[in-house]
DNA sequence: CTTTTATTAGCACAGTTGTATTATAAAAAT
DNA sequence: ATTTTTATAATACAACTGTGCTAATAAAAG
């Protein structure tokens, strides 16, 4: 949250300190502004992949998780934003409940009508491989922010289609 | 962060901002000592079950990953530091390289053990897995983190043995 | 054309922060 | 016994922060 300051913000965007406040109130409803930002422009693109009939369905689902990591700039960017603004409001109980990733869920989802397309291994444990898939992604995406040379997109994506490869037959 | 003011921890502390200050010259110094602490104490835990001859080496490795999970209040709270000043040294890019981990490092070590006594499966791309079992180790501990009552500790450590479980044979 | 509303800029205020300085007491060393 | 080092406290300072307030200006509505 370093640069995320009410002044900072204003200057980034040109704006004096009176013209930022007529539209943001408070500085939380301006983060809670860009962390909805982020997750729509999130949304907006794994619903893209969704909707594009042109990859069979496990290429297609395989897209989708890979969309969930950091693999370029823009997502790098993205994802500390969301990381920082996720880790802020974390420390303010208050109201944190409703700003939920949904990530949990879409994993859930996901596997869900793989499994109904009949992809995955049947001996599987979904709940708990849904978990797994959960904390990978995480994980992997934190690894990538935090040691950007040893962990990068093309290991990422790597590391998560192998994941996904033991998971589907 | 938060509380992490030089006054909060110096009224934590019962001193005076002086007296502090005479042990620490700098806000950075004083952090540095608060996360090589935690360091120490959790390589000091996993040292310990390292030693001790009473289990089995499989279940030895095993007790030894989820020492690095926060299956309680204690580890929650050191997690939490560990990760807060993770964060908060990224963000000052000057010496933090020295300041890394090591728990990728040590998932490779004890993954290799584990080989050379022959316990995990022959088919298994290790440096792959140790990639994959380190995202899914802090994965599961970002997402205890966040989501406490969801992801609680029983739950993470069920799922970590389950993964443990799929790379021993 | 007048009035109302939206927008912008600038400043002030009160609080917090890290750090520097100075004074004083206690302990240790010489 | 006196000098030096260690420890503690209190205060000061400059910078930064979120937010409130006021006035001016542009745009829109009546």
């Amino acid at each position: 949250m370093e640069g995320a300051t009410v002044r900072g913000i204003a200057k980034e965007a040109g704006l004096s300190l009176g013209a930022l406040r007529h539209y943001f109130a408070t500085q939380d409803e301006l983060l809670m502004y860009a962390m909805q930002l982020v997750k729509e422009r999130a949304t907006a693109r794994i619903a893209e992949i969704s909707a594009n009939e042109k990859w069979a369905p496990k290429e297609r689902i395989t897209k989708i998780f890979l969309e969930l990591l950091p693999t370029n700039q823009e997502k790098m960017v993205e994802m500390e934003v969301w990381f920082a603004f996720t880790v802020y409001f974390r420390h303010k109980k208050d109201g944190f409940d409703a700003q939920h990733d949904g990530i949990y869920a879409a994993v859930r989802k996901l596997l869900d009508s793989a499994d109904q397309l009949n992809l995955l291994r049947k001996e599987l444990d979904k709940e708990m491989e849904a978990e797994k898939l959960y904390a990978v992604i995480d994980g992997l995406a934190l690894h990538a922010y935090l040691e950007p040379q040893r962990v990068n997109g093309e290991w990422i994506t790597k590391v998560l289609e192998h994941h996904l490869a033991s998971l589907f037959h």
